[in-house]
Parts: structure tokens; sequence; C-alpha cells
DNA sequence: CGGAATAACGTG
DNA sequence: ATGCACGTTATTCCGC
């Protein structure tokens, strides 16, 4: 008989009598090592084979609601154990994608282990008032995602899991207990494992032993003697985990350690181990976790069911999950889709057939105000791309396609006529423009010799500026979400996959059809869109920043930038070469040849072969970033040469090989495109290709840059800001030390390490200044004692004593940013000095200097987004002053900080004054703005102007 | 074979 | 858990 059943006879037959009616014997699975007949039915075979996830749900639930941030739903209900049980449930269907998941919970009654030990977990707080509720949450949730639950009266979560891995075990299968709790270590066999969620880490024999120095078989004696104190297990005293190892790997049990009591050195630690003995045996029936609970389980019980997607995305909806929903969709990919759209905007279209009509829908478009516009064209990329027609609407419920290029056989007109009898209307800026990212039609009517003038509304900005970062914003998306339209998608013309047809030979009822959709559709979404914009005090920023600034992106976009390829292919050439030589290097060196490209082999030359130390863990495996290398770097020669190849990889790969494949064979030039609604902070973005991250810090990547060239008798000229983030935060925190500093232009690095170190600026070192200079980025976005520490190489302690003086002496910032996260908490949204929004959640009541993801991220939207709002608007300044100054040069690049023009030679120097007058004087903050200035034949070599 | 996910790394 | 904001690359894996 063993101990448990000895202690608790009477629950344990009471709860099997109980459990097992006649009816259910067929299917029911247990742990019993007799078979009985039930367990030779089928369903014994039930998790052969299979991966088994059973997750120990009172322990998650527990950690979840003390590690995250308070969140409540909109009703004010505590959610924040929800919302993580929620995301855990998901990321384990998704990512592990378990043959079963079953979540186990405590009973609400006491467990029996009370009935031995009253002291039993007496240390334990009742159950915070606020988890209680979202226990029920969670378990609705967990219907609706179609997890079962498994409960039984008098145990806790860790007995049914304890039974369950015996079952999974005994069948065949394996079992994944997904729990931190420490009992359950004892559980681990050769096809039973714990998993740390948060670590995402396994814990099995060899890792226990690592951690431990025991067997699962001895994990209960373990505990016996060193004791729980959350579970408040009492052990022995003095008895901690290195002696309870070194005890137990000598004697191997509890009772063969008593039994060799009087060979142990006599101490306060024998006298212990003697006086406490009860205790210790005590201790360990405790721990022990049964095996044998009375499931009484049907197999239906424990299955995965479908989603049942809508439920969830309901709960979802109602608790403010927003962040789930996308997550969730992808666990039901196949959902059936409503069979006929509902089109809920109807509208009639026509289209143009000849010149004549043409001429007779110019003539009315001319008496309009105001006219939406979309184009349809053989490629994304407007610069690549033909003019196949041009839609058009003045009103909501009527609208015209021009065709231009179509299918053999289909009328069609000439673009010379559209130039003609649209042109004017186009380039008449009385009548307003509407669409949606009209950026593009832009840049395409340009590049067929329109002059497009007058923008009046871009759908597509104005949902961004009403919820930055988070939703999309394609009109498909706005259509759906503001009027409860399903748009006809491209792929619905074109096809998809390899037979994809191109625009041009799409029948011309069907493209027009289309065509007239989206130019018709921007007229609804503007009739929901402006008053938000009013509503939300964000009409100004829209009339006065983002709709201005769409003409200057696609005129960027429609000149772009020259590059020169036989630069480029020369580089490309040496930096080949310089790879090759490593490539050999890293072979010799690793003593066998493998794909230095793949960080998965790399991983294993590294840590398996080679069994160098592992520092960093991805989600995956074992991390090879650059941080680690770097390290490993000291004790052999092999990590720095994968730098140095990484590096070489990187430049060849994407700027030199990426960046040919750009240029444009019309112009000889890139074309970027900049996207104006899709950071969350109000940057603009670059892709195809990204001219914002073309490489400067080190010396080879700058390199690059000289392969951006003016063209002919034209120079290029930079102007960049100087730290106007810091700029953004003296002003807004009217900090007098630091205002003081920039109006007196002292280098601020040097300035904030003579303050917190107490020195004259004279006396600041290299290493100080380097210091301070990451704190005063760490400020900007909100970094902890732990991230600095861990950037500067210093001890956690001397980071938060520097962070500590760097508020005492800039009191002015600290008060900033707490009424920065004050007003967040206050109000669910942070603004930046022109009033762009962007929506934060989680930021806590009382924050501490060891702010969370919310609070770093509101932080920094505000530095971020304002030095944003400041260059968007001498952009715009700037574009102003050329054009009336008479000035040739265009604006071809904005790289956050910096503006990059073309000029004329003999214009640089009063193209240049005038850049740096207009760039300085765009807002007059509490400090003044600098704008260093640059010029030269290409992107590298500049002389200061 | 194509798309999605992942790891890594370039910029401000 | 641990500094914000992006886009591009190669590899790997999955499903067709």
């Amino acid at each position: 008989m063993t101990p448990t059943q000895e202690l608790t006879p009477d629950l344990f037959q009471q709860a099997s009598q109980e459990g097992l009616t006649p009816a259910q014997t067929e299917d029911v699975l247990t742990a019993t090592s007799t078979p009985s007949p039930a367990t030779t039915h089928e369903s014994d075979e039930l998790f052969r084979g299979k991966r088994v996830f059973v997750v120990d749900a009172h322990s998650l639930i527990h950690q979840l609601f003390h590690a995250l941030p308070e969140m409540t739903a909109p009703d004010g209900r505590p959610v924040n154990a929800v919302f993580g049980f929620v995301r855990d449930m998901i990321h384990l269907l998704t990512r592990y994608k378990p043959d079963f998941l079953i979540c186990a919970f405590d009973a609400k009654e006491p467990s029996f282990r009370k009935e031995i030990y009253a002291e039993y977990k007496a240390h334990r707080p009742e159950l915070d008032a606020d988890i209680i509720p979202q226990i029920e949450l969670i378990e609705q949730f967990l219907e609706a995602l179609g997890i079962p639950v498994l409960r039984r009266p008098g145990f806790e979560a860790d007995d049914i899991m304890a039974t369950l891995a015996s079952i999974v075990e005994a069948q065949g299968g394996e079992c994944v207990l997904v729990t931190n709790d420490k009992d359950c270590r004892q559980l681990i066999t050769d096809r039973v494992k714990l998993l740390n969620l948060r670590k995402e880490t396994y814990i099995d024999r060899e890792a226990l032993l690592r951690e431990w120095g025991v067997t699962p078989e001895q994990v209960v004696d373990f505990q016996a003697l060193v004791g729980d104190s959350s579970d408040n297990v009492p052990g022995v005293p003095l008895i901690g985990p290195k002696a309870a190892q070194e005890l137990l790997q000598r004697y191997g049990t509890l009772e063969a350690l008593y039994e060799h009591l009087a060979e142990l050195p006599p101490g306060k630690k024998r006298d212990n181990l003697e006086t406490y003995r009860e205790q210790a045996f005590l201790s360990r029936e405790l721990v022990r976790l049964r095996r044998d609970v009375p499931l009484d389980l049907q197999p239906q019980e424990l299955t995965l069911k479908p989603v049942q997607i809508d439920r969830a995305i309901e709960l979802c909806r109602q608790l403010g999950f927003r962040r789930l929903i996308a997550d969730l969709q992808k666990l039901a990919p196949q959902q059936e889709s409503p069979p006929t759209p509902p089109q809920a905007i109807s509208y009639r279209y026509h289209v143009v057939q000849t010149t004549r009509e043409l001429k007779d829908l110019a003539g009315r478009l001319a008496q309009a105000n105001a006219m939406s516009l979309d184009t349809e064209t053989t490629d994304i990329r407007p610069r690549w791309a033909d003019l196949v027609g041009i839609s058009l609407a003045a009103e909501p419920q009527e609208g015209y396609y021009i065709p231009i290029l179509t299918p053999e056989g289909s009328p069609a007109l000439s673009l010379q006529d559209v130039l003609i009898h649209l042109g004017p209307i186009l380039g008449n800026k009385q009548i307003a423009k509407i669409g949606q990212n009209l950026k593009y039609d832009l840049v395409v009517l340009r590049s067929c010799g329109f002059d497009v003038q007058g923008l009046g509304f871009d759908c597509m900005l104005a949902d961004y500026l009403l919820d930055p970062g988070s939703r999309s914003h394609s009109l498909d998306e706005q259509a759906a979400r503001l009027l409860g339209h399903e748009t006809i998608k491209i792929s619905e013309l074109i096809g998809t996959g390899r037979k994809q047809k191109q625009m041009n030979e799409v029948a011309i009822e069907d493209i027009a059809r289309y065509a007239v959709q989206d130019a018709i559709l921007p007229w609804h979404l503007k009739q929901k869109l402006e008053p938000q914009l009013e509503r939300e005090e964000l009409a100004k920023l829209f009339a006065d920043v983002e709709m201005p600034l769409v003409e200057i992106l696609a005129e960027m976009e429609y000149y772009g930038i020259r590059v020169d390829t036989e630069r480029l292919r020369k580089l490309g050439e040496e930096f080949e070469r310089r790879m090759q030589i490593l490539e050999e290097e890293i072979y010799q060196l690793a003593g066998q040849r493998f794909n230095i490209g793949s960080p998965k082999q790399l991983q294993e030359i590294l840590f398996d072969k080679l069994q160098f130390p592992s520092s960093k863990k991805t989600k995956t495996g074992i991390s090879t970033d650059s941080e680690v290398l770097e390290e490993l770097a000291a004790i052999h020669p092999l990590p720095a040469k994968i730098i140095d190849y990484r590096q070489y990889a990187k430049l060849k790969n994407t700027y030199v090989e990426g960046l040919a494949t750009m240029v444009c064979p019309r112009t000889g030039r890139v074309h970027a495109s900049f996207h104006q609604a899709v950071t969350a902070t109000g940057r603009l973005s670059c892709s195809d290709p990204n001219l914002q991250n073309i490489p400067v810090r080190t010396e080879e990547g700058r390199e690059i840059r000289s392969a951006f060239v003016a063209e002919e008798g034209w120079r290029l000229i930079s102007a960049d800001y100087s730290q106007i983030e810091l700029r953004m935060l003296a002003h807004f925190s009217q900090d007098e030390r630091l205002c003081e500093a920039f109006h007196r232009d002292e280098d601020i690095h040097t300035a904030v390490a003579a303050e917190v170190f107490g020195v004259p600026p004279t006396q600041v070192t290299p290493e100080m200044r380097r210091k301070a200079k990451a704190v005063n980025f760490g400020v900007i976005y909100g970094q902890t004692p732990f991230g600095l520490a861990k950037q500067l190489r210093i001890s956690k302690e001397e980071a938060a004593a520097f962070i500590d003086a760097y508020f005492a002496r800039y009191p002015g910032i600290d008060r900033f940013l707490l009424g920065v996260l004050q007003e967040c908490r206050r109000q669910g949204f942070v603004r930046t000095i022109l009033g762009r929004k962007r929506r934060i959640s989680g930021v806590r009541e009382h924050p501490t200097r060891q702010r969370n993801l919310p609070e770093r991220t509101a932080i920094n939207t505000v530095v971020q987004g304002s030095a944003a709002d400041l260059i968007k608007l001498a952009m715009i300044r700037v574009r102003n002053a050329l054009r009336e100054a008479g000035l040739a040069a265009r604006m071809i690049l904005q790289v956050h900080d910096e503006l990059v023009f073309e000029c004329p030679a003999d214009e640089v120097s009063a193209t240049a004054r005038l850049v740096r007058q207009e760039m300085e004087s765009v807002m007059k903050l509490n400090v003044p703005l600098k704008v260093d200035v640059g010029a030269g034949p290409n992107w590298n070599d500049m002389e200061p102007v």
C-alpha cells in the first residue's frame, strides 16, 4: 500500500465509486496497472503516438495575473489574465500544433492535502478578488476555442496532470505538461516533459539533472528535504538544494539516507535531519502527486473541437482584445465565406468608348467642385507601370471608366486624347480630387504627362490618422469596416498564382465595374471619415500636413535618385571576393563545409560540434546573432569571421544586388516608394527599395552611399536635423538645464555627461560621453536599468544609478514623462506636437521607473512622432519656398531627420541657404533647431556647406 | 512551386 | 520581460 492511499483511503474510494457508472466504463480511460476490460477498448489507443499537451491552468492564470500589466475590458472588468491565457492558448495551438490540448483546473473545494496537513498552502493569500471573475471568462474562451477543460472534486490541477501523464505514457503517447510548478518535475519520464511557456524551454530528464542534480524519481525526496515556501511545505531546516542534491546522489532515497544518517558528519545539519524526520516524510507526501485520480473520461471530453471563431471573436470584442482577433483567424483557416458578397454600395458605371463621349464627360466635370479618381495599371510600381485606364466619379452613385489599354478588339482611347480632354480637368486645382492612396495615381499620371492639382481627400490617410498602426487602411478593409461593403477583389479579375493576368488583359466590363467601384467608394468613405477627423481634432493635421505631403511624396517618387550601376557592380565584386576568402577560412575553422547563411546549420556547428557556450535563445533554437558571436569571439577566431561574412553578405545581397534590380529601365534611377500610412508614430516608411536604411555606420557600408549620385552637372544636398528627438524632449519638458545646453549649442552628450558625472565639460572622457549618450537615447525609448546595463556592459545597479542621477539633474524630464503616462492612462491615447493620435492601452495607474511596453511605447510615440510631424511640415515649407525662389532643386529623399535634394551645381549655395533657413524656422520651439547641410557629387562624399 | 514564418541586420 | 520605429534578405517549412 502506498502512503498516499494509506492517508486518504476514504476520499479515493468515494471518488472512484462515484465516478464510475456502469454505462460509462466502456470508454473509461484509467491509469490502473492491471488492464480492465474497458482499457482494451479502442479508446486505450487514443493517445498512441500522439503529442498531448496538458496545461496547468491555475498556475498559468496566477502567473499571468501578476506578470501582465493591468488591463480592463471596456466595461471595466479586469482581464489581463484572460488576455494572456487566450494568447498563450492560441500560441500553443499554432506553434506547437499538439494532437491534444487539455486544460486542468483545481477543484473549487479544498484538496485532500488540506486534510493531511492543515498548514498546506496556508501562506497563500486568498485568491485575489480580481482573479476569480477572470477564471469564468477563461473557461468561456476555452469553450469557444474548443479546448477541453478537466476539473475533479477534491483534486488539484497537478493531480489531474499526473494522472493524464501516466495514461498518455501507458498508451504510448508523448505528454507535455505546460507548467512552472516544481512539483510536476516528479512526473518527468522519457515520454513526459515539462514546458515553460515564458521561456519556451522544455524540462526533461537531462535538464532536471542539470538543474537539481537528481532523477525524476528522486524529485519528491529532494523537495521533502528542501521544502517549498510558496506551498508552505516545511522540509528540513538548513537543507537547501545543494545539500539535498549531495545527499540524494550519495544515498539515492530518503529512506536510504535515514538508514545511514549516522555516517554523516556530526553537526547542525545532521541534528536537523534527525529532529525533522517526521516532517520530511510528511513533506514528501505533500508534494507527491496522485497519479490515480479517477478521471472517468470519455474520449470526446479530451479532443480538440473546431474553433467557434465567431464566438471567440465576439468575446475578444467584448473584452477589447483587438490584437487577438487576427491571431484567431489563423486558427480557423478555412472559413466558409458568404456565397454572395453583400454589396452595400450600389452604383452605375459607364465605359467611355469614344473621343466624343470623353469630351462630353470632361465638359460636365469642369463644372464639378470635386471628383474622385483611380488608375488601373500593369504594375504596382507606378514608375514601371503602363496606364491601362482611369476611372472617375463626380458623385457617389455613378462613375466612368476610360479605357486606354484593352484586350485585342475592345474599344480604347488614345493617351493623347485623354491628355487633351482630361488634362485640364485633372490640373484644375478648383476641382478637389478624392481617392484612395492618391500618391500612386499622381505618380502614374505624371509619368504619362498629366499634372494633377488640387488634392482634396485621401481616404487612406484619413483612416490612418484615426488609428495609425493597428488596422489596415486598404480600400477593401475600409469599405468592409465602415460601409459593410464587400469589394470586388483584384484577384477576382486577374486570378492568382502562376497564370495571373495583366490588368490590360481583363475584359472591359469587368475592369470597368472594378475600377469604378474604386472611384465610388472614396465618396462614401469620405462621408464617414471626415466627421470623425473633426471629432477627434485631426482635421487640421490632415488638411495642413498629410494632404499637402501627398504631392511632395509623389514628386520624390517620380524623380527618384540616380544610381551609378557601374560603381555598384565593382563594389559587388569586391564584397564577393571578401566573402569567398572568409568562406574558406570559416570552413577551415569549423572543420567542415556548411551553409553559413543558415542560422540552423551555424547553430549546429557552434553549439553542438564546437560546444561553445550558448547565452541567448530564439523561438526555435539558440541565437547566433552578432551580439552572441561578439561574445564568442573572445574564445575562438571563428565567430569574428562569421560576423564579417554576414556584413559582406548583407551588403552584397541587399544593397548591391537588391538595389540593382530596382533601377528603373526607363529612367536609370531608383524610384523608392515612401509610405505615408504605415507607421504607428507618424513617420514615413520606404520600400522598393528601402532607401531609409542605406548603410552609414561602417566604412565598408558607407561605400554603398557613393553609388547614389546626382545627375550630370547637378549635386546632392543633404540637410539633417541635429538631435531632433532630444530637442523635442527638451521642448516638451522645458527642462531648464537641457534647454540651456541646446541654447548654448553644446555637444549634448558631453553636456549631459558633465552634469551626471559632476565634472566640468572639459573633464568628460569618451567613456563618460558614451554612457551619457546611451542614457539620452534610453530616455527617448523608456529604457530600463536592465537594458541599459546590458548595452553598456555594466551592472544593473550601476545602470539604475545612472538613470537616477540623470533624472535628478533633469527634473523637468521626469515630470514630463510622468505627465505623458498619466494622460495616456486617462485618455487611452497620446498626442504628438501637431495633435497626431496613437491609441495605447496598458499604461499603469502608478508607473515605476521599470517601464512596461505600453509605457515605453507611449513615451517614444510622443518624441518620435513629434519629430516626424516637424520634418513633414519642413518638407512642405521647403517645397513651397523652392518654388517661390525659382530654384530648380528637387527633394528626392527623406530619412526621418534628413532631407536629400538634387540641384544644379550653380545653385548649390542658394539652395543650401534656403533649405537651412526653412528647416530651422519650421516650428518655434523652446530650443533652437539646428540643421547640418552638406553637398557633393554623391551621398557619401559630402562637404559641409 | 509559392507563401508564411523565422532569424538576422541595415537605418533613424 | 527587459529600448522605439521600420523593410529586406535567405532559409526553412508547409501545403498544393
